[in-house]
RNA sequence: GCCACUUUAGCUCAGUUGGUAGAGCAGCUGAUUCGUAAUUAGCAGGUCGGGGGUUCAAGUCCCCUGAGUGGCUCCA
């Protein structure tokens, strides 16, 4: 019987029924059946040698697709596994999917325990398993059979994870002498992997839970070509140049010491510098859109706590509390600005003509993060939150949503932030007692969310689950160097604080109201966010936000008086300018001006203070030719207008 | 908090099977006064993260602990 297969170009081709993905793609090409690794098969992807037995639209995949990369990947977790299992007979195994980057297997090794050092030798067993061109073979299996293969090979992990799946959706994939449980799809066979590095080893959690046991995870990455492999190494190598920690340093922006503890930065002048500008940047953002300052203090009596319901849900787990000379009294070290907004709302009678009320700080907390979770400055232990609550009616939520939208966009754009994702993080449906606040408000929250993103069409991924226990949030997820994603900026609509802290307006009924509140940081905090824009820009800064923006360099002693006269000129229009009068060469003095990422070099020597120039070199694009000192004041002041737009 | 690894001068790193520490850069002093990514000579700098143990002898081996790194869990 033959049928029809579509391809991705509409064009219509017919087959003997039970043809294949491989034999299709022979049938267009020799050179695509070399390269292709999966099929999309209606929609579903499918191994390349699974029959298809009825008409279908079909795609086939290499490596140049994520689904062809998947496929690779997932075959060579189950050839890693079968290189572990050859060499530490007896190890058990759980699962062992592919990934953005390459693939893992969490392997439970009993007492015994592997490191990187193991890598090599389980490499090559990896290699010499690949030159057996093993078949990766689809079978479908009852339960039962799947039950007792995995109980008598006492895989304990395998029998757990068979009792969520139904009989007649089971299958295993075989190659060479491993058996796994598994959805696939997978390679043909294991000839398109030429390459294999064993990335890194982690303790990782059977199913995520921390009650239960920790297996041994181990990351690796194949390619296709060995020169991939190079190259992606070579990847790895420069974004750990792009590491904000090493920048951090090299930058003179900030440090940590073990005396002052971990998880506290040091911002050094330069990095105080940065972030006070991010301050004055946002500060103005806000006035124009209607915020007003507010301060407090970085300590709250416990009721403050008890009132918000922080205490009773994180009082553990905080710093712990600051006692007085009064017996009994505690105060705790504020994890957030929120319930001193509160008060502050609270502090007189509020009528529906006042909202919005938006009420910002930069407001300094402390949270005690686990020691492990501890990470550069984007996870750390005091910090500083762009802070704002707006307090407002129901009607106006949808309102202030975009306009705390608009911010955001208007930081993005500034910074010139292009890829970045808006996670929507919504209540998990089956677990609903986990959160505070009514059903209800729930859903009004959530509605008005995903409305506003819809409105505004952004790339967004919706979560269920992820959302604070008080309400659910939006959050701008940017990559590092490497890769991992930190959330920066976020909003979260709360219907619960306003509740706990009896917060009213009164509205043009004369009745009592609750207001509705949203917290919102477009920055997130100024840690994570100077970390993340490090990586971002590897330290290169837009010249607004540079700590210096120009350095004189004079050639030699000679011209120290027509140096500093620059200086002064530059000074007296606003220009943040330093100068390096060490006895060095101009030569020594530019690469060090180069290092600290500079975005204006000002040589001066006797051409120019003959002609009241400056020889202006720039950061990374070499001489720029002399230019009149008030010419260059201008050039300076035109590019910071540029980058700022209308701000 | 958990798993693995790391921790030597301000920074980046060497230190063989245990035999009481070494380089480059930075710093200081001097010479040099120099034109677009490192001028040069000399000097100084470390109780090898901390504590305990084994040993005639510990940077090196063992135990406890701090900090960091990669993950897991967590992230108000």
């Amino acid at each position: 019987m033959m049928i029809k297969i579509t391809l991705p170009d509409n064009s219509v081709r017919e087959f003997q029924g039970g043809t294949t993905g491989l034999e299709i793609a022979k049938s267009i090409s020799e050179g695509l059946a070399r390269n292709v690794m999966a099929v999309k098969v209606n929609n579903e992807v499918w191994d390349l040698t699974r029959p298809i037995l009825t008409d279908a639209r079909i795609k086939l995949f290499t490596w140049e697709d994520p689904e062809g990369k998947a496929a690779m990947w997932h075959s060579s977790a189950h050839l890693m596994a079968e290189a572990v299992e050859l060499l530490y007979p007896g190890v058990k195994f759980g699962i062992g999917p592919d990934i953005e980057n390459g693939f893992y297997y969490d392997i439970d090794f009993g007492s015994h325990s592997i490191s990187s050092d193991d890598f090599t030798k389980i490499e090559n067993k990896f290699l010499e398993l690949v030159r057996e061109k093993q078949a990766f073979v689809r079978k479908e299996v009852s339960k039962p059979d799947a039950v007792k293969y995995f109980t008598d090979k006492k895989d304990e992990y395998k029998v757990e994870l068979l009792k969520d799946l139904e009989d007649g959706q089971i299958t295993f994939y075989e190659s060479g002498h491993f058996t796994d449980l598994c959805r696939g799809p997978h390679l043909p066979d294991t000839s398109p992997i030429k390459a294999v590095k064993l990335l890194n080893i982690a303790g990782a959690y059977w199913r995520g839970d921390e009650t239960r046991k920790q297996l041994t995870r181990i990351y690796g990455i194949t390619f296709p070509k060995q020169k991939d492999l190079q190259d992606y190494l070579v990847m790895l190598e420069e974004a750990k140049k792009r590491d904000h920690r090493k920048l951090g340093k090299e930058l003179e922006l900030f440090t940590f010491s073990q005396r002052v503890g971990a998880g506290l930065p040091l911002w050094l002048p330069r990095g105080a510098q940065v972030r006070e500008l991010l301050e004055q940047f946002l500060k103005k953002a806000q006035k124009k859109a209607g915020y007003v300052p507010v301060i407090c203090p970085h300590i709250g009596h416990v009721d403050l706590y008890k009132t918000s319901g922080h205490y009773q849900k994180y009082g553990e787990s905080s710093f712990r509390p600051i006692t007085t000379p009064i017996p009994g009294e505690e105060f705790f070290l504020k994890p957030m600005n929120c319930p001193h907004h509160c008060e502050i709302y609270k502090a007189m009678p509020r009528s529906y003509k006042d909202l919005p009320i938006r009420l910002a700080e930069f407001g300094t907390v402390y949270r005690y993060e686990q020691s492990g979770e501890l990470h550069g400055l984007t996870r750390v232990r005091g910090f500083t939150q762009d802070d704002a609550h707006i307090f407002c009616t129901p009607d106006q939520v949808k309102d202030e949503f975009k306009g705390v939208m608009d911010i955001v966009m208007l930081i993005f754009k500034a910074l010139d932030f292009k890829d970045f994702v808006v996670q929507i993080s919504l209540r998990d449906p089956g677990n609903k007692e986990k959160y505070i606040g009514s059903d209800e408000n729930w859903d009004k929250a959530e509605k008005a969310i995903l409305e506003v993103a819809e409105e505004r069409k952004l790339n967004t991924v919706i979560v269920p689950g992820e959302a604070a226990f008080y309400g659910p949030k939006m959050d701008f997820m940017v990559k590092d160097a490497l890769g991992r994603k930190w959330q920066l900026g976020t909003i979260q609509v709360d219907y619960n604080l306003p509740e706990r802290f009896e917060l009213e307006y009164i509205g043009n009924d004369n009745q009592k109201h609750r207001p509705v509140m949203i917290h919102r940081a477009p920055f997130g905090s100024m840690e994570r966010f100077v970390a993340v824009l490090l990586e971002h820009t590897a330290g290169n800064f837009p010249v607004w936000l540079s700590a210096d923006q120009a350095i004189v360099l004079p050639i030699s002693e000679k011209f120290h008086d027509y140096a500093k006269k620059v200086l002064e000129l530059l000074n007296n229009s606003d220009i943040r300018v330093r100068i390096d009068v060490r006895n060095e060469k101009a030569g020594k003095k530019i690469r060090d001006a180069e290092l600290l990422k500079i975005p204006y070099m000002l040589v001066v020597g006797e051409r120019e203070e003959q002609n009241g120039t400056v020889g202006v070199r720039r950061h990374g694009a070499g001489d720029l030719g002399p230019q009149k000192v008030e010419d260059f004041i201008n050039i300076v002041r035109q590019e910071v207008k540029k980058e700022l737009g209308d701000l």
